[in-house]
DNA sequence: AATTTCTTGACTTTTTTACTGGGTTTCTCT
DNA sequence: AGAGAAACCCAGTAAAAAAGTCAAGAAATT
């Protein structure tokens, strides 16, 4: 999953459609306003949106972008995928073409990014439209405090788990 | 914290260095060759470690680098944040003056960045060197399946990946 | 018919990455 | 002492990706 600013653009504009709770369509400009994002660039965002099926669009007068679903039914991760889209394949750098596969310790990280793929994923595929509006976004900064990795290594899971909000997390 | 290729390059390259267990120093350009990197851009990547403390070089023939402390004392997340240094506060967007309390919904994403760049930080400082090397990256990909976070969505399908090339400062 | 709005594609600018090359310093070995 | 092997340092550059712009067009409502 590629986290960039594009998805992050797509997020925002999501999340101020879906606090426009009323069945109207919404208009570009006034999100880009809201926003403050470029109309031209959001409209290459909402196209990809749309593509996807997340948002549905009504044309003339009085249209816009309305979700095609309710809120607490998108998923973060739904509309960041969407908004990133190139979908390759991992591979592990820069391109090689030989894969990853090689001598010495080459891809030793191989597990290690798939699985740090996975956690973003998970985190953002537990996070809806509708946990960000209402604010239910929990906090684990404080709990956990970073962790000496050092002698003892704790189990890793301890890190990752923290019961979330509608699902959970990571 | 930022994911890009730079901090993967990095990661790969203490991995290498991590499986020479010996206490002779290594020349980059071993590194360079094995891990097929271009070795004055290691030296720039290697200048940043060494300058956080990640590791120790020595000069002349003979010389190189090697680790400042065991592999199990080192975490992930110390490298990346050397490899990716611009620890820049994080800016809601592209860096609009006023910050991110704005009317509207506008930061209501502010904390789910933020959560999520905990979690990233969490995970990536729950893993050390020697967890790699001995490939004791544990997955979660199937032990939790990305719950639903709606009625009925398909399952979030694997992650793509960890940035393509230029990634976010979560 | 006219206006509002989405739709599309190509295009430009900016930023970042990845890499190159030159030169200097420090060390070891002969 | 001198030669050479390595780390160091700096400045610049080519290419790629991301971020943003422009302009023509199509659909629907008024």
């Amino acid at each position: 999953m590629k986290l960039t600013t594009k998805g992050r653009y797509a997020v925002m504009a999501m999340v101020d459609l879906a606090t426009c709770v009323d069945d109207k369509p919404v208009a570009l400009s006034d999100i880009a306003d809201r926003q403050e994002i470029s109309q031209s660039y959001l409209e290459q965002l909402f196209a990809k949106l749309r593509r996807c099926g997340l948002l549905d669009s009504v044309r003339g007068p009085g249209g816009g972008y309305m979700l095609s679903r309710p809120a607490a039914e998108i998923r973060i991760s739904d509309i960041i995928l969407a908004a990133d889209e190139p979908l390759k394949a991992t591979r592990c750098h820069t391109g090689s073409p030989q894969g990853c596969i090689g001598n010495r310790g080459r891809c030793l990280t191989h597990d290690l990014w798939e699985e740090l793929s996975q956690q973003v994923h998970l985190y953002l595929s537990s996070v809806t439209l509708d946990d960000v509006v209402n604010k239910r976004i929990i906090g684990t900064a404080g709990r956990f405090n970073a962790q000496p990795a050092a002698p003892s290594i704790e189990t890793p899971q301890a890190a990752t788990l923290v019961g979330g909000s509608v699902a959970e997390r990571v």
